[in-house]
DNA sequence: TGTACATCAGTGAACGCGCGTTCACTGATGTAC
DNA sequence: TGTACATCAGTGAACGCGCGTTCACTGATGTAC
């Protein structure tokens, strides 16, 4: 059991990535990124990174690995049972969660909106897979709700898909606005991702576009 | 007027469009294109292409901007009255022409995608403000229908700015399906396109995510 | 219309540069006895 | 515990290559007279 090395050798790989997020951060992107470049970064000599990854796709499914992990890990955290019980502040909270997640982790993101139309095939299933599984968890949540509501059932798949569609294009906004533009985008994205699951009952319930519709406000 | 030194010129730019084009579409992304490689795809000598374009970013831009200019233009042909009548025709028929786009301009679709988070600011000023008129577009249509149908007002832009978001995500998707699949994402996303609609009106009315809704059909 | 000169799209050679990768080597860490 | 050998993360030098860009040049096209 090599304890010293391996811990090191462990500590030089994430060296690695993180140099490369740093990079990221910077505005660059994957495709652009030199293995000569990270190793600077990282403040090692190029042919170290060979002790780590094989070649430079294996280090750019690395990050995408973390983007996909961080991602998913982040939104789980904090989940309310709140939301089951008030889904219009499920909502918003769900909102606000993701717009945590850009303030924080921006250059992740932005690898994973660039590589799931990237030119990798292996890039673009994992992030495929993976923000399949992130709009599954988003469905579990919508269940739960209408199961604590005793509301009728609707398309979760359609409509988590959407909702999964408008958080990523807020977000692709969202870099590039002010902070008071921003927050404007944030209550926007409640009233589309609040339309998606309004609506969603409302196509269940047989309704084409339009229809009217006459509330019945639950108590 | 020197007419055929300057329509040869217009030609061999033209020329050198479709060779970046016909590079992004056997899967290349603008960022990791080369000069020497586009002159080498258009057959001219490298030094050639400096006639045409100052530098590499801005044959980026024209090619960014020929790709805006065909979103646009494609989705604005065929664009039938018969929208402003059948509301839920009109959005099956959206759907099926961002459908046509995307079996003709797969290439400049993932350019766009993947410039709206790219290096270059310049890219991203551009095509968010053509994504914006493309929304706007779509808001004049939303409102027509509206007008036809004496239907009362709603959050258009926040209605038209998921409706983008879906499209988007729906094309992303579509890329990597099969005939079949792809076929299921066209009715699922005609699905998520109605929710948002129908939302956006139960929304104007007053309603929250987990009210009840009543539908009234329209003859 | 014909001639002399100007323009300018396209070329071939050359530049300096950073790239990814290989290789033999170093020296600290790990292992066997 | 001490010693001899094995492992292996990290290094410096070197490779061949394609990059973006420059430059002086060519020759067809355009213009002036």
């Amino acid at each position: 059991m090599s304890s010293v090395r391996s811990q090191r050798k462990a500590e030089t790989r994430q060296r690695i990535l993180d140099a490369a997020l740093q990079l990221l951060a910077s505005g660059r992107s994957l495709d652009s990124l030199g293995l000569r470049e990270v190793a600077r970064e990282a403040g090692l000599a190029p042919p170290s990174l060979y002790n780590h990854f094989a070649t430079m796709d294996d280090l750019g499914l690395a990050l995408i690995d973390l983007a996909c992990y961080r991602l998913r890990s982040v939104m789980r955290q904090d989940r309310q049972q709140m939301v089951v019980s008030n889904p219009a502040a499920g909502v918003r909270d769900l909102v606000e969660r993701f717009l945590d997640y850009l303030q924080s982790y921006e250059a992740e993101f932005r690898l994973l909106v660039q590589q799931r139309l990237g030119t990798s095939a292996r890039f673009r299933k994992r992030i495929h897979r993976e923000l399949q599984l992130f709009r599954e968890e988003l469905e579990d949540d919508a269940r739960a709700v209408a199961v604590a509501r005793h509301l009728p059932p609707m398309d979760y798949l359609a409509a988590t898909e959407a909702a999964v569609a408008i958080m990523f294009g807020f977000g692709i906004l969202a870099i590039e606005l002010s902070p008071a533009a921003r927050q404007a985008a944030v209550s926007r994205t409640v009233s589309e991702l609040s339309m998606v699951f309004l609506g969603g009952r409302a196509l269940a319930a047989g309704a084409v576009p339009g229809d009217r519709l006459v509330i019945e406000h639950q108590k």
